[in-house]
DNA sequence: GAATTAATTGAACGTTCGTTTTATTATGTC
DNA sequence: GACATAATAAAACGAACGTTCAATTAATTC
């Protein structure tokens, strides 16, 4: 009835991280109880308040590590040409690649939200602007540029971040498609949907998806 | 402490259902409990229990009776034309129409899904999966008939509904785009992404967005 | 106006919740 | 091997949860 033998509280804590977003995921965070979290790790749910002060410190931390590797991932990923396709495409690429080796995590952050405080949401919140910003940036120099189309920068964000994240909601991974035919795909949908003019010849406006991903 | 005057069952069921739908669209399902709606409805917990045997049976009346109206708007807004573009433009049309005007009914949908016993949830997703071919179906017919150029029918369909859907996320009404604008733009980006070859001779294949959707 | 039905209250039930406290044992250090 | 520290268990806390039940009053019916 004390510390068990093996115990290591690096080990244990990088456990409650894992059964906690997946748990979360499934259940909700107001529906997975502590006790339940603890049960997944194997271990009483008093040990918990020796990682995480409370339930919600526990929600936040997971919610901004992953804002934050989101930010870390694009920083890393941003081409350093100035071509907004070739940006755009790198977008894409990211955002899908990221989201679909995340998909639990995603699922709790974009759902559980109104579960953090209002300073907290605020704090999340800022580094999702943040991301989203960058895309609008590339739409707005593209269509300045003259090689997109585009009707609203802020609208055509969103509706793209919609559509890209939503593969979470139906992708599962070893099923009908592969990660790398999805992804071709979305670039597809997202060159035609802003009206981008290829510029490199790997693609006719009209042509099929293949077409316009083969680069 | 009974019955109070001017008590009525027929507006009380229904200010209750008005009640959860903002609750749990704010709160969530779990986090919002029985003594706060019924202090919203200004009513104690006890009585809810009239018109709703549990708290779940609420929650699925509602989805339920969502999705109904869903399938309903559609089935009045489906034009007799054969003509895919025609069609996929109605069903758009409708989708945001329905979507923006039940916001908080189609949060509590989307979100609360797994609030549901197995059996309701399989219910549900039969009428979403019922809607959605509806979608597969216009894009199918189109492909087939050359006017849209479209690589994998499924995957644009949740695509599609993805970035229709998320309008709720981030519009509101009264703000910088009206309902119309944002149809209009939504509506073009869609026959955008699916490559559509305009057969009315309303918009040039590259326009602008605003060209594309006048009609 | 008496009897019946509809609508609600107030109190209580047992359970579960997040969290705290205290005791206990394993591990690392000298 | 003594001692400090790290990691956990076990038990308990008060509060809140969904739900039930009996009592009570308003509205309706005859």
């Amino acid at each position: 009835m004390a510390r068990t033998t093996g115990s290591d509280g690096e080990k244990t804590e990088a456990a409650v991280r894992e059964a906690a977003v997946s748990l979360i995921a499934r259940l909700g965070y107001e529906a997975m109880s502590m006790r339940q979290l603890a049960a997944e790790v194997g271990v009483q749910a008093a040990a918990l308040y020796r990682y995480f002060p409370t339930k919600e410190d526990l929600l936040f931390t997971l919610m901004r590590e992953h804002m934050e590797g989101l930010l870390k991932a694009w920083g890393a990923a941003r081409p350093a040409s100035a071509d907004p396709v070739t940006r755009l495409a790198a977008y894409v690429e990211n955002h899908i690649a990221f989201h679909i080796e995340r998909r639990h995590a995603t699922h709790v952050s974009n759902m559980e939200l109104r579960s953090l405080s209002h300073e907290r949401l605020t704090q999340i919140l800022k580094m999702r602007t943040a991301y989203e910003k960058e895309l609008r940036t590339i739409l707005r120099d593209g269509a300045e540029a003259g090689v997109f189309q585009i009707d609203d920068t802020g609208l055509t964000a969103m509706a793209l971040i919609q559509m890209m994240t939503g593969v979470i909601v139906w992708f599962r991974p070893g099923e009908r498609l592969s990660i790398a035919e999805v992804t071709a795909s979305y670039l597809s949908m997202t060159m035609r949907l802003v009206g981008a003019t290829i510029s490199h010849g790997t693609a006719r406006p009209s042509g099929r998806a293949r077409d316009a991903v083969a680069l």
